[in-house]
DNA sequence: TTCCTAACATGAGTAATCCTCACATTTGCA
DNA sequence: TGCAAATGTGAGGATTACTCATGTTAGGAA
């Protein structure tokens, strides 16, 4: 019937073709991302076909390919928005955790928070859903998760001042890895279990950071 | 230059067309998934093409999906193999485990043979990195990551008599899906990090294993 | 105002790929 | 030996990402 996809050998990380200098083509971007916003929420990102992302922002598909070289280039696009916007509400909520306690409640606070966005937004789960298949998101990623990690690393150094920074960076960004994992792995149960592992994962999560 | 391929909206789970039941026909099967394997193992699952899985398996295109549904089936198929392959291997190291520190070893080096795994196989390392995009696949991982979390339990039981049951699985369930996510990590960082991750996943796991 | 260049817009067409299907061949058994 | 079911074939249908030759608009210089 349909077709499977194929990721090219050679993925490269190209993000936009050419920067939108001018006010209409400026707004003509924002319709096309939110066109194929909407579309990866009704359908998700594999289903979502250029020419319709293309259709329903008003736009022809030329002018799609003018601003993105391709596909994976507008799920990345709306990918780093979301890691954008998260990052700075992960460092405000890290920023003055001075002792055990105070980590535990920010690092539980985060982790509800990120818990509910994952169940609320269907475009995050299914772009951070694919993520293993495309390397460029694959990079984007990590590449957030440590950047996460060293909020993280500056509290855990308060903490803990004489232990092993190595040690410590491992332990915070495999905490933050493993929280990723986590998220998908709880939206992919159900409701109950997924909380129940939420749970057990900050309980883990937390006696890592705090023990080593 | 190449198109993208898209998987289907309505991902089914279909393994096989028709089992083969002659001898030839048992053989053409195997030349399929080995031609796969090897066509996985040079350039990955999503660069794979069907022409030249039937190509390098010495039968034609229509052949190739006389026994595979589609192109997923054939991966599905090679991962069904590892999965079977490894369960049996889990289930006889965690045999006779009857104190912590049977845990402590067994644990540990089960999660040294699976790391040992991924770093050596490329195929299996390719499999499971795109688990997450394609809904079969990720059924089969979580239903071997179940029954593997079972024999856990299992473990934990004896250790643990007077624990929560319920707690007791999730633990055992989110141990091991950390340890998938762990190992898929560990490959994508260089080595020297990847080993340090295995190692603070190995000492964070135990504590939440032994302790609750 | 006028002109001119670069940015922008268009969509029919190209290329690549999965998968089907009508038809041919082979097997195993009555 | 004959026949039905299993198996084998590959040209072609159907989709879809992406290109490119060509036309249009914006905004500053003369």
């Amino acid at each position: 019937m349909e077709g499977s996809v194929a990721a090219k050998p050679d993925q490269e990380i190209a993000v936009a073709r050419r920067a939108p200098t001018q006010q209409r083509s400026r707004e003509r971007v924002e319709r096309m991302l939110a066109a194929a916003s909407a579309l990866i929420a009704e359908q998700g990102s594999d289903a979502m076909r250029m020419g319709e992302v293309a259709e329903r922002a008003g736009v022809s598909i030329g002018s799609l390919y003018q601003f993105f070289p391709d596909k994976r280039a507008i799920v990345w696009a709306l990918a780093e928005r979301y890691t954008a916007e998260s990052q700075a509400c992960i460092a405000s909520a890290l920023k003055d955790v001075s002792d055990a306690e105070g980590l535990k409640r920010a690092f539980s606070e985060l982790v509800d928070i990120y818990y509910g966005m994952f169940l609320a937004e269907p475009v995050m789960r299914d772009i951070w859903s694919g993520t293993q298949a495309d390397k460029a998101l694959r990079e984007l990623e990590l590449a957030d998760s440590r950047a996460n990690a060293r909020f993280l690393v500056a509290v855990l150094k308060r903490l803990r001042p004489r232990a092993d920074p190595v040690a410590l960076e491992t332990s915070a960004f495999l905490v933050w890895q493993m929280g990723e994992a986590v998220m998908r792995l709880a939206i992919s149960v159900d409701r109950e279990e997924g909380d129940r592992l939420v749970a057990a994962y900050k309980c883990m999560a937390l006696r890592q950071l705090v023990e080593g």
